[in-house]
DNA sequence: TTAATTGCAAACCCTTTGCTTCATC
DNA sequence: GATGAAGCAAAGGGTTTGCAATTAA
């Protein structure tokens, strides 16, 4: 898997740590993870592979409101659901309705190369806590 | 119209430049207009009514991508095309699909309070600059 | 009168960046 | 070896906040 002009075990140590997580963590997360396997890895490295990721196509950033970006290992595009109370962001199974972005760039002549669908409420848990 | 405990020429100031405009604007674009209005205004203040104003549900806040939030004197749901060239936020004319929330709760059980849907590409005077 | 709100400026937080050193190609 | 990437720490940019002064109620 290309990733980038050099490969280094940084690069490769964040994309596996996104990739088995389905938690949508902060880039802070990720770098508390790494530090586990490679306990000199920086922040600043962090962010620049983060980035560089998503300009690739590897992972997705997600931003909810202020506050930290989130990242998401699976770079196909899917549908979020955020719990307003405890903060998690979880994946829908729902069908991605591609004919939307058809359906926009014959309505308004927009070159449309993608879409966000995100719903915001109380998950089980948060609901139960009231 | 009840605008918090208290109404402030700022705070009429700040919700009338938003509810005159379609562009979407971040804080600081809202704290330059105001300023013509009310020169000794700060930018604390804006930010702190907008907040204020979000929270009693007279506006809403946008954010896409990292980089500053846009406010929005829309508090109705619509949805949003994002231009990833210009910037430009553009207000869709597309009937607002509930139906989806009661759909995430059956299935998930998670109570939903909105959804939000944004489209990203280009505008048409960006596709024509290429 | 009195308590919410302002203006100001400093603090905050997340993210980016400059520079030297390291390591991949 | 050349040069892209890492580590470190400082800078950056947007937003929030503490506090004294102001002002709406």
């Amino acid at each position: 898997m290309k990733l980038g002009s050099r490969t280094t075990k940084q690069k490769r140590v964040i994309l596996e740590i996104l990739q088995n997580t389905d938690t949508h963590p902060t880039a802070d997360w990720v770098y508390q993870e790494a530090r586990q396997i490679l306990p000199d890895i920086s922040l600043g490295t962090v962010y620049r592979n983060l980035n560089l990721l998503r300009d690739l196509g590897k992972i997705q950033e997600l931003n909810y409101g202020s506050g930290q970006s989130r990242y998401d290992g699976n770079p196909v595009n899917h549908y979020h659901f955020v719990c307003e109370k405890c903060k998690k962001v979880l994946d829908l199974d729902l069908s991605v309705v591609v004919d939307l972005d058809e359906e926009i760039r014959e309505k308004y002549g927009f070159q449309v190369f993608n879409h966000r669908l995100e719903f915001y409420g109380l998950c089980k848990t948060c609901q139960e806590d009231d």
